[in-house]
DNA sequence: TCTGGGGTCCTAGGACCC
DNA sequence: TCTGGGGTCCTAGGACCC
């Protein structure tokens, strides 16, 4: 069921343009003009300045492909504490304006200001167009800012000039605009709604309103009836004020060249299970379900789930689990390029309440052992100690052979390691 | 774009029960 | 043993977002 509501709204979107790279800018200012692009410690582009765009890097492009378009480019390492910072300094300035805001990611925000001309004795234009100016002002970065109806629409808007724009669209400017919008750039109608709707030939946001109700619903679903609100200016959606609690986690690695050897991918998900528990524990989270997926080499995904009879947020509760659900799953006749674990059903480590045949000794035996590895490992480095079956990876490197496949007799000699986790003893492994 | 990582939400279909 | 109908819950997979 969907509310829609009656009042018309006065919704503000903000964006802010080429965070990160924008924010190293104004720390540095000698880097403006520049093209700098962020992302060096994951070899891919994660921000690049409008610079380093006009010579063609993209979002998610590989370093060396950036490189040979732009070689004269600045890289610089992602670095994610001082976007945070910068980030609240964003929201805490919109937040003098109206408390009404939904920090939607690190460098967007939606605020609803209606019923704020009479506060500040102006039009919504003008409370939007001074966010913008004290944003810039206080924080020497640019960005762009929509005001519309509803929350769509305001995100429509901000999107429509780039950077440092203003667009604010009224009720009654509304099928003008429209008409110059495609369907691609709502937020929600991803490539395979953009592909439905061209097949109708919907191309833009004033075709998709045009069509009645009940053909966007047969269309599009649940999503599809929002939208065809939230674009006709009748809002759904509504800002978001409150934090929502985290409900799901998880930790997934591509690895290249793609594997068939299932000791190997066996490591490689145990991995992520350990840096998943990391951050679980790093959030003082738990969790009651525990699932595995595997990717092939065609990006299928396979995936496998299963309830825990209490909640955990130890590994020792979970590895062996997790090593039979991929046995499971895996097939020796595909070649597999990404595992993953995701954690769904999570709830607070303060709100967990202990069960009456739980035995207590030995939960806090294991949380204490979890205790002593996130100690070592935060100051000796991440995955000092880890599984015995994970030890695999630290080898790997040096006995690959062709086709990225470990010759047998080597293989053999490393997968003995593993054998006593598959017997269900868990075994650690101290990397020096 | 053809694929890096971390999320949210929706839906179709199956299992199970009455 | 086969067969109706309806409800709920769970799960796997898809779509989309930053």
């Amino acid at each position: 069921m969907i509310t829609i509501r009656s009042l018309p709204k006065a919704i503000v979107h903000v964006d802010c343009d080429s965070f990160f790279v924008s924010v190293e800018q104004a720390l540095r200012p000698e880097l403006k003009g520049k093209p700098v692009i962020t992302g060096q410690e994951r070899g891919i582009a994660a921000a690049m300045s409008l610079e380093a765009k006009q010579r063609g890097v993209t979002r998610g492009m590989s370093l060396h492909e950036v490189k040979k378009v732009c070689p004269d480019c600045i890289l610089l390492p992602n670095n994610y504490e001082v976007y945070s910072l910068y980030s609240k300094r964003v929201f805490g300035i919109i937040r003098r304006f109206t408390p009404d805001i939904e920090e939607y990611s690190i460098d967007e925000a939606f605020c609803d200001i209606t019923g704020l001309r009479r506060v500040y004795r102006t039009s919504y234009e003008e409370i939007a167009l001074r966010i913008k100016q004290q944003l810039e002002k206080e924080l020497g970065i640019t960005v762009s800012v929509g005001l519309s109806l509803t929350k769509s629409l305001a995100k429509i808007c901000s999107k429509h000039k780039k950077p440092s724009g203003f667009t604010c669209v009224k009720g009654h400017d509304l099928h003008y605009f429209l008409k110059q919008i495609e369907v691609q750039q709502v937020c929600g109608f991803g490539p395979a709604s953009t592909a439905l709707l061209a097949k109708h030939r919907i191309l833009t946001v004033w075709d998709y309103v045009q069509c009645s109700e009940a053909f966007a619903q047969k269309l599009l679903g649940k999503v599809g009836i929002e939208l065809w609100h939230e674009l006709r200016g009748q809002a759904v959606y509504s800002v978001q004020t409150r934090i929502q609690r985290q409900v799901s986690l998880s930790k997934v690695k591509t690895f290249t060249p793609s594997s068939s050897d299932l000791e190997f991918i066996r490591a490689q998900l145990l991995r992520n299970l350990e840096s998943a528990f990391i951050k679980l524990r790093r959030h003082q989270l738990r969790t009651k379900t525990l699932g595995i997926f595997v990717r092939d080499e065609e990006y299928r995904a396979e995936s496998l789930g299963v309830g825990l009879s209490r909640s955990t947020s130890s590994i020792h509760d979970v590895s062996c689990i997790a090593s039979r659900l991929l046995d499971t799953l895996f097939d020796s006749q595909k070649r597999y390029r990404q595992t993953g674990v995701y954690f769904s059903d999570l709830e607070l480590d303060s709100e967990h309440q202990m069960e009456l045949f739980e035995n207590e000794t030995r939960i806090q035996c294991l949380k204490g052992v979890s205790r002593c590895i996130d100690a070592i490992n935060a100051r000796y480095g991440k995955h000092t100690i880890h599984l015995g079956s994970t030890d695999i990876l630290r080898v790997y490197q040096q006995h690959l052979g062709e086709r990225g496949r470990i010759p047998q007799r080597k293989r053999e000699l490393l997968v003995g390691e593993t054998s006593r986790q598959r017997l269900n003893v868990p075994m650690w492994n101290l990397r020096l």
